[in-house]
RNA sequence: GGCGGCGUAGCCAAGUGGUAAGGCAGAGGUCUGCAAAACCUUUAUUCGUCGGUUCGAUUCCGACCGCCGCCUCCA
């Protein structure tokens, strides 16, 4: 039974899709201004795994991910560097995609962009006039809080306490807002120059929570059933979207909200002034592979707040590399016709602990625990000749349907070697036969200044890349 | 001021009202010509501190200490 901690109730809940095998998914991806940082690829790793582990349990997904293109600092960058926002956003968004993939994200089926949904978000602006919901100020066009009694439910925002320290935060002369709290729809153009679109109220330009109401709506339906982002969106991003979505409808929006946590780096905020920001290109550089990167940043439960090291990273490059031989080596392993009971009682040991433990509010704690113990278990059997076939048939697909979550093992690619490679190993194996160990050993000290790791095996030498 | 999270071995961490998963690092061992890889054993009588509830708490309650977040278009 699949359990999720929804931010809306604050309790761990049942999930229950709203139609039978299909799932409607949004998530707030980043803005687009910046390469993507190790905090972001967190959340879009945590999300990945959410739509995975959301197949691997069978059902149809509909997944629907944003990437602002269009707010304050966007235009004033795109504005300072005197390009169209499309010209200007354009290689965040490949670079950002770019990242994406490499550290193993699926794509979503839809990726929507803001800046062609204007005729979405004029209309949801126009129903919540209509509704008394939102009302016209100086061409500028905003969302009347008063009117939603459950503005707050999402995150339990208690504004009579709250404003009574937090009060000189709050700006209340700075738009015609009938009450402080209002946020903007519709934001008039100030400056010829700025990029404004015509809209019956005005020239200008949409506020930024009102794209998320429409292109969710527009892709997944008024009401669908999982909406996540990161804990910073909660407030006011989330809060305010309920607000748009429910407003204009008057049905309920979201089934579920799921939150990410944000991570710390040597257990501080993550942040520019501290040195401490990490883009992936950066860890890189620094030699370490993204299956790396991935596998530390699921290790933790995504309601966890992460800490992240790059010594942590360094044993999660150790941990990694030490999947990826289990799944060569299985792969590569003879195997006798026939099966071996204590390797399917494993092998169903092992599926049953991942998916209590990702049915478990997506513990990939627990699920990587599982994994770990299942490939002890296998090794041991492979080092005294205990697995047969039909185990290796089997386990292979077991750790295919795992990776289909957890995206970690890569593939055992059996690369060639080229010619004169191969036949220093052969050489090697003949002098081994020889016992000319010197020979032997010269011929392995020779590879590895080349990068080829060498493993004799019970089936024969084993070679690998140097992974750093 | 309001709301919320966290504090578990050297490090990263899971977890539960009944006596501490997993990974990395360390130590010893098996295997190996030597390695590598793998495996085995070992590493928290204890889960921030102090109280309370309970037959029993790391797990529930209270207080305190420490760290972090949101209330600022930062994932």
């Amino acid at each position: 039974m699949l359990r999720f901690h929804n931010t809306l109730s604050g309790r761990l809940e049942e999930f229950r899709p709203l139609r039978d095998g299909e799932v409607r998914m949004y998530f707030c991806g980043p803005t687009v201004w910046e390469l993507a940082h190790i905090g972001n690829l967190r959340s879009n790793v945590f999300v990945d795994v959410l739509r995975r582990y959301l197949k691997f349990k069978g059902y149809q997904l509909t997944h629907v991910m944003n990437i602002t293109d269009v707010d304050d600092r966007i235009i004033s960058q795109a504005l300072s560097k005197g390009l169209s926002i499309d010209d200007y956003t354009a290689p965040f968004i490949e670079a950002f995609w770019q990242d994406f993939e490499a550290v193993g994200c699926e794509r979503p089926e839809i990726a929507p962009r803001a800046t062609r949904h204007i005729a979405e978000m004029e209309e949801i602006t126009r129903r919540l006039v209509e509704r008394g919901h939102a009302y016209a100020s100086d061409g500028s066009v905003y969302y009347r809080i008063s009117s939603f009694p459950d503005y707050g439910k999402l995150s339990k925002i208690n504004f009579a306490g709250n404003i009574a320290g937090a009060s000189e935060r709050v700006d209340t002369d700075k738009y015609d807002k009938e009450d402080a709290r209002d946020f903007v729809l519709w934001k008039a153009q100030k400056t010829a120059d700025e990029p404004a679109w015509d809209t019956s109220f005005g020239r200008g330009r949409p506020g930024w929570h009102v794209e998320c109401s429409a292109m969710s709506m527009k892709y997944l339906g008024e009401t669908f059933d999982i909406h996540c982002g990161g804990v910073d969106l909660i407030f006011p991003h989330h809060e305010n979207e309920i607000a748009q979505s429910e407003g204009a409808t008057g049905k309920e929006f979201v089934k579920y909200w799921l939150h990410g946590e944000h991570l710390k780096i040597d257990s501080e905020t993550m942040s520019k002034s501290k040195g401490n920001y990490y883009t992936l290109r950066d860890l890189l550089k620094m030699g370490f592979t993204t299956a790396a990167v991935r596998y530390a940043l699921l290790s933790v439960p995504y309601r966890k707040q992460i800490n992240f090291t790059i010594d942590g990273l360094r044993g999660a490059e150790k941990t990694v590399a030490g999947l990826q031989d289990f799944h060569a080596r299985l792969s590569e392993t003879r195997a006798e016709p026939g099966a071996n009971p204590e390797m399917r009682a494993a092998a169903a040991r092992a599926l049953e602990e991942f998916e209590s433990g990702l049915d478990d509010d997506l513990n990939t704690s627990v699920a990587l625990a599982a994994v770990h113990n299942l490939t002890r278990e296998v090794n041991t059997a492979l080092a005294c000749a205990g697995l047969r076939a039909d185990d290796k048939r089997d386990l292979l697909a077991l750790v295919a349907r795992f990776d289909s979550v957890l995206g970690v093992f890569g593939r055992p690619a059996r690369e060639m070697l080229d010619s004169e490679i191969q036949s220093l190993i052969d050489d090697r194996q003949e002098a081994r036969r020889r016992r000319d160990f010197s020979r032997a050993d010269e011929i392995r000290d020779q590879l590895a200044s080349r990068g080829i790791v060498l493993e004799d095996t019970r089936d024969g030498v084993r070679w690998k890349r140097r992974s750093s």
